[in-house]
DNA sequence: TTGAAGGTATACCGTTAGGTTTACCATAAG
DNA sequence: CTTATGGTAAACCTAACGGTATACCTTCAA
């Protein structure tokens, strides 16, 4: 098998184990076990676990916010709607049965130094969905787009921990009433 | 030296390392070391390791709120300002130098499984949170007192890991400018 | 036809994990 | 005075950890 491939399964399988279970509490023979490849061809791909940490947060990242973009604009097609369907969107996702937190937020805990590699690719995810907020907020006409982005993006976190650690499934319909209200006021000319 | 002694000694050093380093990372033979107590009196007071995980995070949860309720009450007296003074009791806890995110938000990042034993104790808490700020929410006069403590609890949870994950330590006071919208709006007769 | 590239399985390395056991020591109450 | 009680240090257990080494098997292009 082409070696591409292989380096895939590695991550997409890792990346499962990693959301379900948890960094530390995952060792790489479960991961080559279940992916189907030997020890020494993860360590053809990978100097170690923690740079196949890395690459796994990496794949996340670029799968949740294009998964993230793609469903707001295809639920809605007005600037404001899109902001407010951002909430659906999350909320759909609690739903899911594999719903099990922010892998961003999940990973924080376990790398827990703002100076960990990891936890640098963490902040720089959650800037990543702030700064596509911005956008949005910016078509919708708000008057600081900034500061509405940081305020949505807050309840969006909100409401994920929400979600996971009371398992309030109706954290994303909250949230959205709540975001309402603040796009209301930041649209207000 | 008396037992009882020996126990708080061993789970308040336990506090200490799982708070910063997390649960997994942190094994039983650091703790004793740090603890100053031999593993056989650890496993004198404590079945397994995960017993004594939940101990500590039973003693977490009790000195957490202690703290959030003696300090809110302490900056305010009327309701509904102590309703906004728990915002700013979040945003000093933030800026300590020792502050890792909510101990039970990151514990529920590794005990993922929602019928977890650790997971239970972490919703039982956010929901004895929850309860605390609708008595505030009660006492001021609103109109859903229930939504508007889910809601301000979700706007606490937000910052604590706006705080923790992306290192703004000024999610406090954005949170407490939502916060007041929010409650202004609930106040509303 | 040959030989590198990249895969496999498996054994192995030192370390650490959670947990048990043994033998001994201090204290304090009956 | 004795004897539980609760403590100590340290050896020990099995399993798992992250990571390496060896030997062999395909595939495919020079």
């Amino acid at each position: 098998m082409a070696a591409a491939s292989k380096r895939e399964q590695i991550i997409d399988n890792a990346l499962k184990l990693f959301y379900q279970n948890g960094f530390n509490a995952t060792g790489v023979d479960r991961i080559i076990s279940e992916a189907g490849v030997s020890k020494k061809t993860l360590y053809n791909h990978f100097r170690s676990k923690n740079e196949l940490v890395l690459a796994v947060l990496r794949k996340r990242d670029e799968l949740f916010r294009n998964n993230m973009m793609r469903e707001t604009e295809r639920m809605a097609m007005e600037p404001r709607s899109r902001l407010l369907a951002l909430f659906d969107v999350m909320g759909n996702w609690f739903h899911e049965e594999t719903f099990s937190g922010c892998m961003f937020i999940n990973a924080s805990a376990e790398f827990s130094d703002l100076k960990d590699p990891c936890h640098v690719l963490c902040a720089e995810h959650k800037k990543l969905i702030c700064d596509y907020i911005e956008v949005l907020a910016k078509q919708a006409g708000a008057q600081d787009p900034l500061e509405l982005a940081k305020q949505l993006n807050l309840l969006i976190e909100g409401a994920i921990v929400n979600a996971h650690v009371e398992g309030d499934l109706e954290a994303g319909q909250r949230a959205k009433r709540m975001g309402e209200f603040l796009i209301d006021l930041a649209l207000r000319s």
